[in-house]
DNA sequence: AACTCGAATGCAAACGTTTGCATGTTGAAA
DNA sequence: TTTCAACATGCAAACGTTTGCATTCGAGTT
């Protein structure tokens, strides 16, 4: 059974295409007469307009694209939820496309979703992306008509609206805190430089340690590169017994609930021996013993928040051009029993 | 800057626009020269085919709607991440909406989905759509081109192709596995009826024990209202002193994870006096203390494996009816440290 | 009887493609 | 010189809508 079309139904009805179209509109140039038959007609049927044709005529698809590295991660599919939230409320659509964190993934996504699939481009950059530094996939888009949003991991050479978490602040709190609660040496798990997040956070670590005047030690900082083995690098901290950390920050909650296992296994009891902070405040932070101690990113706000920019971007009449705008989503500490002297 | 199109071109190089579409198609019938000419132009002005257009003459969209409950959720997101990946290797693009578990939402989305805007559907059932018993939304659905698989969270009143996890082999298993390492009272912990995995996974429980000689008691089966606190739910199982389980099967990892913690805080040692065992094999069971056994759900096969159905569907020539197929994805035990005994 | 007005409807273009068929041009064979 | 094939290109319809601008018709006004 075909879908039926107005086309069909004006000639059912022997009335003309456009007649039908703007009964269906409810204008008040249609006789009432005409218009409850039409309708009464449509209604029988099921009739439902072709969103395609809409969109092509309508030069809008009301449709927002994201393209972020992983799906299989609590903190993106928060964000997401929070897209998918603003946008339904705005009769938006959301499609969703996987870089894997591949750069050539990531470009071909963007491409697919730019010729015309989306109104608008939420990206959040692939790993191989920000360390290739190549971002003429992303910067072509300007030109096009296609509002672009960068989230979370993003990138100061590309010029568009951003939304980010405040991780300098978060890592600085966090740190703080373990030196609140009496830690003397402080460990920093984090990711190789290129990744903006990590570079942020350490830098936060790094602030609050100078601040209340310690040493920066390179042995106390675990650049994690994924390529290895995640717990083996971790593992080189916690087993140099000469010089063992007592608090320990690490950038996300895998680090977090990696060393606190390695520690465990190595007899070392937590909080007292080590207090052991993390990032993303997922369930793994929730449900490990003792539960870790986090910084709450938000992602769902940052979510709202993006998907709330775009929208805006998407909507503005071409004359206004408002400068490009950077959110900051603040974090919050969460204690827990993991950084409970 | 607009999008330039191929009617620009046609004109800006004096041709026609059917051969500019035939040049750029590289059709052998326009001149090598003529060819070149375009195709030179294209590239310069970086034409893309405006997929909008594409999609009404072909009446074929390329994309697939899934709808889920929710995307918060691990098992969720890695069946999205199995349906891209065979999605986008045949060329199909994604897109997602979420129900939040209401019935009127996921009636809506579906609504949305089905106006010409995807080629199929990939559906997993609300708990609301499940209570309320109601498919009125899905049963139309074959009759308007539109395929439609159901995974996960189904219903035998929707007749369409299915993908399930084999949920009372599964439960069987690990009861059988909990009897082998010597418990004598296992307690159930589940959802309510409706939910037909949580049904079909205490049918599998019930047959464990029931084949090995035991009463199922009703005292021994939580089943979780998640209207109300779900650690209420389950500390009733756990502060019954007179009466205590020693073994548990939770019908997800969260359940599992709950009560571990509840017995943890009473002074239950795991797996000594209770082994605790879940579904879902998710980074909560790998990283809590100790290490939660589950039974693993391969959601990305399953992903995977509802994809290539509907494919298999949306691309079959209208005239071979293959009959409805339900592919059953089963699972494994992985075993970990909260069952070793 | 001619004219104007308003209400109701229809025609056709437009959105950007693809494609069956027609048309035009050229060179060679008859 | 006519005829024909082969090649290159163009016209127009189609996909399903919306909408500016006719057109038609009857009634009311002069």
């Amino acid at each position: 059974m075909k879908n039926i079309t107005i086309k069909d139904i004006a000639k059912e009805l022997g009335i003309s295409i456009s007649t039908v179209s703007r009964a269906l509109q409810d204008k008040p140039e249609i006789s009432l007469e005409t218009r409850k038959k039409v309708r009464a007609f449509a209604d029988l049927y099921h009739y439902m307009p072709n969103s395609l044709a809409l969109r092509l005529r309508s030069q809008k698809t009301m449709i927002i694209g994201i393209v972020i590295p992983e799906i299989v991660h609590h903190f993106f599919s928060r964000v997401i939820s929070g897209v998918e939230k603003v946008a339904n409320e705005k009769d938006y659509n959301v499609m969703i496309c996987l870089s894997n964190e591949s750069y050539d993934k990531e470009k071909l996504n963007i491409k697919m979703l730019t010729n015309g699939s989306v109104d608008g481009l939420l990206v959040s950059l692939s790993k191989e992306t920000l360390k290739k530094n190549d971002y003429e996939h992303l910067k072509n888009l300007s030109n096009y008509n296609i509002p672009l949003v960068l989230f979370d991991r993003v990138s100061d050479e590309i010029n568009c609206d951003k939304v980010i978490v405040d991780d300098v602040s978060g890592a600085y709190r966090a740190t703080r805190h373990l030196i609140e609660i009496g830690c003397k040496k402080i460990a920093l798990i984090t990711t190789p430089d290129h990744i903006s997040v990590g570079k942020l956070r350490a830098a936060g670590y790094k602030k609050a340690l100078k601040e209340s005047g310690r040493a920066v030690e390179n042995d106390f900082i675990v650049k994690v590169d994924e390529q290895f083995s995640v717990e083996e690098q971790i593992a080189v901290l916690l087993n140099n017994d000469d010089k063992l950390p007592d608090g320990i920050l690490a950038v996300n909650e895998i680090y977090a609930a990696r060393a606190m296992k390695i520690a465990k296994e190595k007899g070392l009891t937590i909080p007292e021996d080590i207090a052991i902070i993390g990032f993303t405040d997922g369930l793994i932070s929730e449900f490990s013993t003792p539960s870790l101690s986090t910084v709450a990113q938000h992602g769902f706000t940052m979510g709202e928040h993006a998907a709330e920019l775009l929208l805006e971007r998407i909507n503005q009449a071409d004359s206004i051009e408002k400068n490009f705008e950077t959110k900051i989503i603040s974090t919050d500490l969460r204690i827990r029993k993991s950084t409970e002297k």
